[in-house]
DNA sequence: TTGTAGGCGTTATCAA
DNA sequence: TTGATAACGCCTACAA
């Protein structure tokens, strides 16, 4: 039933209304080689009569190149992957390159398909270093410039740009430590690497001294999951004294569900979790996050990108250094006052 | 310097490998025929060794479809954005399209010429009303299907979705009066018509009691402007009993600053916004809003442009119906209580 | 059941 | 300064 789109014209029709070859049409598009005034006012004006516009996709296909970049990210809602959605499309701006971005949400288990329809489409992708491993090979052996976000490549094939991990949950552990926290409770997204390394460095940051460390499971990186372990992990046994969340939508989530329950907060418990996004400072209490660069990552990974694509590529990865803010939700705990 | 992609191996490389045509590849891949096992076989085995995959742009080229649809939004790090994609997401993959998504905020005044290119690279396209009246004109002259969001189209020509402003301000007036409040500030958005909309029925919900009205003017739709303007539209001249942004970032920005500047909500002023973003049921005092609805308008735009695509439209505009979510931000105004 | 060959709209090479 | 023409990789009548 689907009916093929419409066909324009095409540059033959424009070479035949200008008395030229299609040759020189193309030529004095691409601008790569000047012609005599009255052939080109020639062509210019069978270009506007005709409304013309090139085909881009026949072009990629003469040439190679789309000047396409995609990005396929885990979830669009997430205000640190739109974060990072807005970094690249600046970086990608000023290569010249245009940004097309994929939710791979809604696609649950993005098909490998899929994604090799998309990375034909384009000269690059950037995608999550937490793709399944089969499609990363699967990309490589295509021969895809890929450039992954969030983690290190699995394998050394791939260039990689994430903000470190380990330092972010060191340097909030750190602070926690200072301001002494001593019962700590954290929300771990178990499929998400990432996740496990912030828990290491949040605990390593109290090596030396008592502290006591729970540990609760995610099944998602939303607020609604946050509101929903909020009871389990305020009220079953007794009350941390702060709670760190993965991500900052689950302590958003958190901190929702905890005035719900009469639980105040830092008062009775602190709160904190990484991203920084921008709903965190206007809460209140304001949120401690660990701000992991979201925007600067995406940008990176498409100044990486970018720069493969045009052969002069950056080697190693790039591992951001994570950033500290302290807000309201981590003042020092009651017993300290 | 820019080096053209490596070419992979090609329908000709597999045709020969099988020793078969290509043709008996082509329809064997697309499954549009049967042939012999021992053929299938052949060619299976030969697609499996060569690591060969359908060049999507050249089937483009020859069937004239692409099998993409896209997006173009106005600011992917709005959430009221990111819900529409979700929706139109998930209809897209009901449909058997593949939703690339384009983020318009970087490239201000969305030029022409990109957004051309990706309507040759798309079955249809997904756009807002509120696109500057040429562009719509470039996409309709070039027969690419369209569907408008955010409000009716500015010429017949088009299909649009979109939600209610006109009730939605209405409804949101309603509660408003109902409560008591009769002194109303809103703050507008010039550039969008829909927020002169909202702002109209605003109004007429308080046909036939006195109330006083006053506008103010954002210069963006985030939380860094309504946090600008609180201090203005709070503390110049006498307060208001309410205030109004034109969607939720905006009063999430004034709910924030209105409390760094000790002005409680909603003891001293209640504040409502549009969108019913998920941030603002999170806040203390979680949000008043009404929901735009934004992830069935996404939906329902792709739902009506595969239709286009499929041969069968569905036509007239759709308008759907917003509904009000009312919470503690506008409990009733001091001087009632 | 399988193959041949022309076309999709450009670009690029080589001649003129 | 300009033009013919062969790719680019696939699809699809039409033939065999």
């Amino acid at each position: 039933m689907t009916m093929p789109r419409k066909r324009g014209p095409t540059i033959r029709d424009v070479a035949k209304a200008a008395a030229v070859s299609t040759a020189t049409v193309s030529k004095f598009m691409s601008g790569s080689q000047r012609f005599s005034a009255e052939v080109e006012a020639r062509i210019a004006a069978a270009v506007q009569q005709l409304g013309w516009s090139l085909n881009p996709m026949a072009r990629s296909m003469a040439t190679g190149l789309t000047g396409n970049v995609g990005m396929v990210v885990l979830d669009i809602c997430n205000p640190h992957f739109t974060s990072m959605v807005k970094g690249a499309a600046r970086a990608a701006k000023v290569a010249g390159l245009n940004l097309i971005v994929a939710d791979a949400a809604e696609t649950q288990a993005p098909e490998l398909a899929v994604l090799q329809a998309l990375a034909r489409r384009v000269d690059g992708l950037i995608v999550s270093a937490r793709l399944p491993r089969p499609m990363l090979e699967a990309l490589f052996a295509a021969g895809t410039p890929v450039v992954l976000y969030g983690g290190p490549s699995p394998q050394p094939n791939y260039q990689s740009v994430s903000c470190d991990n380990f330092l972010a949950g060191r340097i909030l552990g750190m602070h926690l430590r200072e301001r002494g926290f001593r019962r700590i409770s954290y929300i771990a997204f178990p499929v998400a690497p990432w996740s496990e390394e912030r828990w290491r460095g949040l605990q390593q940051a109290f090596d030396g001294v008592e502290a006591s460390f729970t540990v609760f499971h995610a099944t998602s990186p939303t607020t609604e999951e946050g509101e929903r372990l909020a009871s389990q992990v305020l009220l079953s046994g007794e009350m941390p004294e702060v709670v760190v969340g993965f991500n900052d939508l689950i302590a958003l989530g958190l901190l929702a569900e905890a005035r719900a329950l009469g639980v105040s907060v830092p008062a009775q418990v602190a709160v904190a979790g990484f991203d920084n996004t921008a709903y965190g400072r206007l809460q209140s209490p304001s949120l401690t996050s660990v701000d992991m660069l979201s925007e600067q990552v995406g940008e990176q990974a498409m100044l990486r990108l970018a720069g493969i694509i045009a052969g002069t590529p950056v080697d190693g990865d790039s591992v951001l250094r994570s950033r500290l803010v302290v807000r309201e939700s981590t003042a020092a705990p009651q017993a300290m006052v």
